[in-house]
DNA sequence: ATATCGCATATTGGATCCAATATCTGGAGT
DNA sequence: ACTCCAGATATTGGATCCAATATGCGATAT
């Protein structure tokens, strides 16, 4: 078996409803599908040139992911967040991302840090509001990944997608993308420096300022 | 519309993929369904007398809450947990859960420290092994309802999902349930004393000592 | 005897069709 | 004008059918 083949695990190429499951998702956490918006399946079926079925099975994990809400036989919209479920969200993700960096840090690769600092600079530096909320979970997941601890991982991944957009409105409003990057190196060099406790105690705070800032701007919205 | 009718929300009458998701969920959480079991489409189908496109919603579902696995073409199979991935669940939970309990102690009613203590009492006074994972929840739920925190809810209950199993072994075996029944009252009367930060301290106590437990008897199985 | 191939069977993924429900529209009646 | 009802239309939920893939088994060649 010592062939030369650039071989594919083809097993895992993806079904339809896979990638019809992560373009929805996609769309929604970016926000281009707008909250409320109702998810026709015929619609979308069409756009990606397979019928219903592929498209209530992806639906359906969606829901269960918390991204859309269904009624029956009304169909799926795309769910939104109160300031309140929004607040509690970031006050999970205080709790959580903190631990993890925790026992991160003393696994992380030196490679792992130069890949952090590296999505910690293209942040600073980008002028793109439209990347900066990937740079920022890229900068984020590096500094997680080395922890192993992947049902953390999972659960945080799953907070983020939910506030992922009101974390971009964030970033882009006031002074939130300046901050965040502050706070971003702040956090790199506590782990550069191996001092776990630092990393952790300035993660929080990261979050919990992101939040602050956030429900700030909420209230003042609705105001 | 001032009708003597019991009413009931037809819209919230449930479809047949939420039957079957609702049954499966727990057949798999209850250990019923042992590990690597396949679940096949068509016996399930026939044995909610529906056709396979419900079951395989559902199943689609149960993925995402990482309750079963599935590879493509060869069906999905009741997913385990290797000790180490309960370990982390359970460190998650010795996370959250204090936090969750902190804010609920404030908010808590005399109605509801009743019902938790009922659960408490019915749960040391149970002989019946099948009933304690039932009533171990229950009675962690009551303490948590209050805090309205839906989305760490959520979160635990998935998080409780996949190591129910596990729990209810560690229960079962050696003095678990004993000790369950000890550190229950220890919640118990921190919080009728309105002592968040006690009731946090002995949730996370309680958690922490049931991980233990388990993993020595794991490491004692396995060995 | 063993490995391999090819076919039969089982099972899943997806398409199409039908049924159940919701929503919209237009008209009748007041 | 307004309300209410009936039918038309749109949409979802589910059943059935077909295609793609995996699995099991027996025949065959070495």
């Amino acid at each position: 078996m010592g062939m030369k083949l650039k071989s594919v695990d083809i097993s895992k190429t993806a079904s339809a409803s896979a990638i019809v499951f992560n373009a929805l998702r996609k769309a929604i956490v970016d926000g281009d599908l707008e909250v409320g918006q109702p998810l026709r399946q015929d619609d979308i079926a069409q756009m990606f040139n397979t019928s219903r079925i592929p498209v209530r099975e992806a639906i359906s994990r969606l829901e269960e992911q918390g991204l859309v809400k269904t009624q029956r036989y009304r169909g799926a919209v795309v769910s939104g967040l109160s300031a309140e479920e929004a607040a509690e969200i970031f006050d999970l993700r205080a709790l959580i991302e903190p631990e993890i960096i925790r026992r991160s840090v003393p696994l992380m690769t030196e490679k792992g840090l130069r890949r952090a600092r590296r999505f910690c600079e293209d942040f600073s530096n980008s002028n793109d509001p439209m990347t900066w909320g990937d740079l920022n979970r890229d900068f984020h997941s590096e500094l997680y990944a080395a922890s192993r601890l992947k049902y953390h991982l999972d659960v945080v991944d799953n907070a983020m997608d939910r506030v992922d957009r009101y974390l971009r409105a964030q970033l882009v409003l006031s002074d939130g993308m300046e901050r965040a990057s502050r706070e971003h190196l702040g956090m790199l060099e506590a782990c550069e420096k191996r001092d776990a406790d630092l990393a952790a105690a300035r993660t929080a705070e990261h979050i919990r300022g992101a939040k602050e800032s956030l429900l700030e701007h909420l209230t003042e919205l609705s105001a």
